[in-house]
DNA sequence: TTAAATACAGAATTTTATTCTGTAATAGAA
DNA sequence: TTCTATTACAGAATAAAATTCTGTATTTAA
């Protein structure tokens, strides 16, 4: 269970053990139950803990939700990093994107199944803002990268408002239709 | 507001009169509020009606959400195939399944904005069984089709797998990010 | 015209999220 | 080490929301 690891990763030190533990065993049951479904009490049980130590550590289920969210959300673009640090041409960017795109969601399948049920919620709730902000400072620095190698080159690049559909949309699609216990 | 025109077509006659108005106020306050943060009194208050009564015409708040979504699906469903009434090549083919999803959503975009919102919890909910179902039946029959196409000329297919992915995932994810109150 | 089925109203109940108050554990200053 | 402030946790109490239930009106069809 590669989330564990993840999980030290982003919630590292004893200290936060339980706070591990409630992240983790809350995954399970939202990719089980669906988020909706799962009710406090339910996470609770299957920590063996309280309803007060949940509320301690996130606030309440959307703070819960939005945690384990954005250490996801984190993560990915960190192994985006990576896969970005040894680009010379576009096509050598676009695949670093595909491939560290799908790379991740093969390594993290229990959270990337996550992350496609729960962007809605997390969209609309308290942590909207601070999602779109992500989001949108994400793309710019990706895509200003590619638009600098784009001068070197000769290739001219499509409009930087499709870019990010074009390239990761195909994949994006087929991994969210193809999860185990699939949706569409 | 061409949802009324939809909810109309779906559910005709008179009789259907307070389940179009809750349908039409419940899309408002899902597109408002969210689906989850939108309660049965809100949207009780908005049609000036009892709780007995939405009861009573969808079962539960799936229900409710379920009606809404599949009449959704169904209408963009009959779009397409008005647009694959005169195909002759794969290319034709394409074009009318890019079209016709871009098209639709930009008639109906409140109802595209709740479709794309909604799909989580309906296809975890009670009717995710019927959705999976009406996807796959969709999608065998659109492909078998470009594939049956594709024999009569030299073009080479993707694999089916990946085709419906290929194909409408840039549009999707465009459609989704960029409606109106946007969400990634 | 009348009986059965459907449509609606609203109070009562159940389920779930959240708060609140109190107690233990821990970390750092003295 | 001892004391104190902060953090971590427990669990009962409360609040909010979904759902049920019972009764009444309206419609349909025979």
């Amino acid at each position: 269970m590669e989330t564990l690891a993840l999980l030290e990763r982003h919630f590292p030190g004893r200290k936060a053990e339980l706070k591990r533990t409630i992240l983790h065993k809350a995954l399970i049951c939202f990719n089980e139950q669906g988020i909706e479904a799962t009710t406090i009490e339910v996470i609770r049980a299957a920590c063996d803990t309280s309803v007060g130590a949940i509320y301690h550590h996130f606030g309440n289920k959307e703070g819960l939700v939005a945690a384990l969210f954005f250490a996801a959300l984190d993560d990915q673009s960190q192994l985006r990093s990576q896969y970005f640090e040894n680009i010379q041409t576009i096509e050598d960017g676009v695949c670093a994107l595909v491939y560290s795109y799908v790379d991740w969601i093969d390594r993290y399948a229990a959270l990337a199944k996550f992350l496609f049920a729960a962007r809605f919620s997390v969209a609309r709730g308290p942590h909207g803002h601070e999602l779109s902000e992500r989001n949108m400072a994400r793309n710019k620095a990706i895509f200003s990268h590619l638009k600098q190698l784009s001068q070197t080159q000769t290739t001219r690049l499509w409009p930087l408002e499709l870019l990010p559909s074009v390239i990761i949309g195909p994949s994006e699609n087929y991994c969210r239709a193809c999860s185990p216990s699939s949706v569409t």
